[in-house]
DNA sequence: TTGTAGGCGTTATCAA
DNA sequence: TTGATAACGCCTACAA
């Protein structure tokens, strides 16, 4: 039986509110009164139980994150980082993080989000692989229940997210694949309604325009974000009569994908055919040749997310806030050469 | 405000007692009453306050599992499998998955595991990466916690776990490695406290036991499981005036990273050098040349980890459970032609 | 500065 | 078959 309040106010002939407040630090406790009571609690072993603190307070001192495992391989590094920076800011503030899995697509994630909600059993949310369009956000704002996003949806709604300006990168490496000598630079996208999507494809459009090449809808192919659906997408590319001399990827596993896909014809990257991708994962400093990329900080933002949250818990009446952060392009050998 | 148990039993004018109970299918409610029950209940949307009934029960419904986050940059993808793993598994017992990341070499680990174990905040916990002798077993078999392990520690103490017999998996790839001609056969390895090492280092050495061969510690070089740990192990073992002509990796990363470092020195794998990992993670299928690898089913293990505990819960009475796993040699280019 | 008492939303005991 | 009531462990007005 673990050790309760009272335990440790029957063994100093205190009552447990005396006890309550000393550990949470009120100052109408007597000084000579809250050391004895905090090193007896320490002896004691005494850990408040924080589900007994949860019901009192209407509060669970718990984030809710879903991954979504839309593939049956589950395997995008970018989750790992993301995790470690949830977990380890929430963790510095105390706070829990309650992990689930679920499909996107299927109708158990709204379960899962609803239990949750209604059961109260998180504070709130971190989303991420926005939609355009996001029941989540939707549902959530109804509710009312707190929750920060990484990317942004369509809907007219105010909710504290972090943005990462995917457009503005994706322009930045079409002026890049382009000042490297290429014409014809094709696009590997990932679901079109995706938010990430949306916003790295009209950044393709925009270096396009921006620097005179006109957009050519048979130079995009689209994928899944996952290493196999690059692959697929890129053999399409290749397939192409005229085929393109340059690939950008809406991320990284898609680019290292197409890789594969290039290095089966032969085709060395880098030199017949510039791939790039989008993330910054540690995969692509490793492949072959080391992939050029628009590198996101994921640890950071993870971070950034929590603390955004926690700001909402604390002071549900301020303005939300939206963070933007620019990718940083990194050029290397898959790109480097040019047509 | 949510709706409780209260709002529900005064709608249909019945004591709250009932209402629990026919929403809970005890037997002594009429078939009338607990249909009316369930009915109003689902129009109301009413959801269990899980945190009441937790503390009520003495039982969170949740498993806990901390992220070993030991490098700055934690990104192995085994742990995205088996968290996903985890999270599918846990959910479809209606079981919620806490998470949090510690370095397993810092003090904060241990703060960690104790307060959720002293604060109720989980049923039990999933534990990996574990040590020779790890503080985690002997900590929860005292304070009487339930738990399983992936791997097990010397330790003189009965518990439920999954191991899969890296020891076998190792010896097997080191007959194929002599099989394919080779004769000088190193092995990166990683910490030496860690179990999964222990178990897959003394493959190893059996291996070059029933091959005849002779165990060289010059041949051996530690990494930390890390794409840079192998990196840097390898450039060393490459750097000896007789180098090996084959290296054999604690895990994929390190695998991965050794790969690079011949890859630097011009050395082609799968023909110079011949280099083989653990894991069978995927990137391990797309590198160049394809990693033979001792593939083991991650998101399988995980899956069953679950459910050993979930028994555990259940029927603390029981004998623990051991489940043995084999890895499966996938053979692939990285170790195909001989020496 | 300290103590008393009530209640958070459930489930469990016992009586009706 | 149903209902009143007492916990579970903690926090917090309010009283002393």
């Amino acid at each position: 039986m673990p050790i309760t309040i009272r335990d440790v106010a029957k063994r100093l002939n205190l009552s447990i509110t005396t006890v309550s407040r000393a550990l949470d630090g009120y100052s109408d406790v007597s000084d000579a009164t809250r050391e004895k009571v905090i090193q007896t609690a320490e002896e004691m072993g005494y850990v408040p139980n924080r589900i007994a603190r949860q019901l009192r307070k209407h509060k669970s001192e718990t984030i809710g994150y879903i991954l979504p495992t839309s593939t049956p391989r589950f395997n995008d590094p970018f989750f790992n980082t993301f995790l470690a920076g949830l977990g380890n800011e929430a963790t510095l503030s105390n706070y829990d993080l309650l992990v689930s899995t679920a499909n996107p697509a299927e109708e158990n994630e709204q379960q899962l989000y609803k239990r949750w909600v209604r059961g109260r059993r998180v504070d709130g949310f971190i989303l991420n692989r926005m939609q355009l369009h996001d029941w989540r956000v939707q549902y959530l704002a109804i509710e009312n229940f707190p929750f920060v996003t990484l990317e942004r949806t369509l809907d007219e709604i105010e909710y504290d997210s972090v943005e990462v300006n995917g457009q503005a990168g994706m322009t930045e490496l079409i002026s890049h694949l382009v000042e490297m000598g290429h014409r014809r630079i094709a696009y590997i996208s990932a679901s079109a309604n995706l938010s990430l999507e949306a916003s790295r494809f009209a950044g393709y459009q925009a270096g396009l325009a921006a620097t005179g090449l006109e957009f050519d809808a048979g130079l995009v192919v689209e994928g899944d974000l996952t290493r196999n659906g690059g692959y697929q997408a890129a053999q399409r590319l290749l397939d192409l009569t005229s085929p393109p001399t340059a690939i950008a990827c809406v991320n990284d596993l898609t680019a290292i994908g197409a890789m594969k896909a290039a290095h089966e014809r032969g085709q060395v990257v880098g030199k017949d055919l510039a791939i790039a991708g989008f993330d910054g994962i540690e995969e692509a400093e490793g492949t072959h040749p080391p992939l050029t990329t628009l590198s996101q900080p994921i640890y950071e933002i993870a971070c950034q997310l929590v603390k955004l949250l926690l700001i909402r818990l604390e002071s549900p009446e301020i303005p939300p806030q939206r963070i933007r952060i620019s990718p940083e392009l990194l050029v290397r050998q898959s790109t480097n050469t040019g047509k």
